[in-house]
DNA sequence: GTTTGCATGTAAACGGTTACATGATTGG
DNA sequence: CCAATCATGTAACCGTTTACATGCAAAC
């Protein structure tokens, strides 16, 4: 998904602001499977501009920036309905951490229990913040989404937990 | 992770081309979460040879190109370990199907049920192949790291299953 | 008094993908 | 007969990240 798609996507549910799509897809239910930053989200948008898909109107401020407000035209609607009925890209998931996990061995023990710890703890603050997003009335559709990243970390953590003692028992058993 | 990276990783198990570094990739348990395409890969090898992390041995070939064999130097081991070593950037995991799931609601019943099955069975297939290369000898901690994927990807699978026709019927309720 | 939040934008650099060029061999 | 496998490589292009520029106000 580019940055495009995803600021037609933020926009269908809400007129906002380049700051505020930013902060929109940061919360809520959006991560962890989106991310843009500020220097996608602003070409992106002049883009759409360019090419009708959404109109801007400008909100003075003083002391600020002018405030650009973005709302998705008709055609930006189709064009993004048509981006999702069109065939998916695969999913990606690039894991540094499980990439390292495979080669483990070459590491120091101490630093693998630490590597595991970051990771654990960084997972089950990513599935309280999908919890959190959940708690806010949602669509049907937006909950379905999120309770299907909620059951990967779900599983992740418990594998992560149950097999993080077994795995230095055997390093040590190994060691001797 | 780079695919630079990518390269000594797969380097410390055994020599190989570009060629079978790709093989590599692709099968058995780098997948899911690391990907490398040739255009990325024999640049990777020229810098990596450059810096001396990796040599490299020509054999000749008849009709074909020569067959680049690379093996890691000491300093391509060092170099490596210390690229896990440092602190690992955080996973990415980009599913346009998730976000498309979020805005559903904008999409024909019929489509989102064939985005679903196609996503079932990719993710079907997916856990096979991990699950495949699990059963090759492995070292404990490759073993635990396709653990840690087939984990998510089981409970990705069963919340699909399950919710499925949930969805459609509350679908079908909420149209009357 | 420093950090965070608000608010927009540009430009250079980066890493990577895609397409192309070349071409014999084997298997369906 | 066509597709896939083996094998390397280049070049154009693409989207994105990172760093920079600007600057007030409120909260800690």
């Amino acid at each position: 998904m580019d940055v495009r798609t995803i600021c037609l996507g933020i926009l269908t549910r809400a007129d906002a602001t380049g700051y505020e799509i930013k902060k929109r897809v940061e919360e809520g239910g959006y991560r962890p499977f989106v991310e843009a930053s500020f220097g996608a989200i602003y070409p992106a948008l002049n883009k759409l501009t360019k090419d009708r898909f959404v109109s801007v109107r400008a909100e003075a401020q003083e002391k600020r920036p002018d405030r650009k407000i973005y709302s998705i035209t008709e055609a930006g609607r189709r064009a993004f309905v048509a981006s999702l009925m069109k065939p998916l890209t695969e999913d990606r998931h690039r894991s540094p951490f499980a990439f390292a996990m495979l080669f483990a061995d070459l590491l120091p023990e101490q630093h693998i229990a630490q590597m595991l710890d970051a990771y654990i703890a960084h997972t089950e603050q990513a599935l309280a913040q999908l919890q959190q997003a959940d708690a806010k009335p949602k669509s049907q559709r937006e909950h379905f989404a999120n309770g299907m990243s909620q059951a990967a970390y779900a599983a992740t953590l418990e594998y992560l937990r149950s097999h993080r003692l077994n795995g230095e028992t055997r390093t040590a058993e190994a060691a001797e």
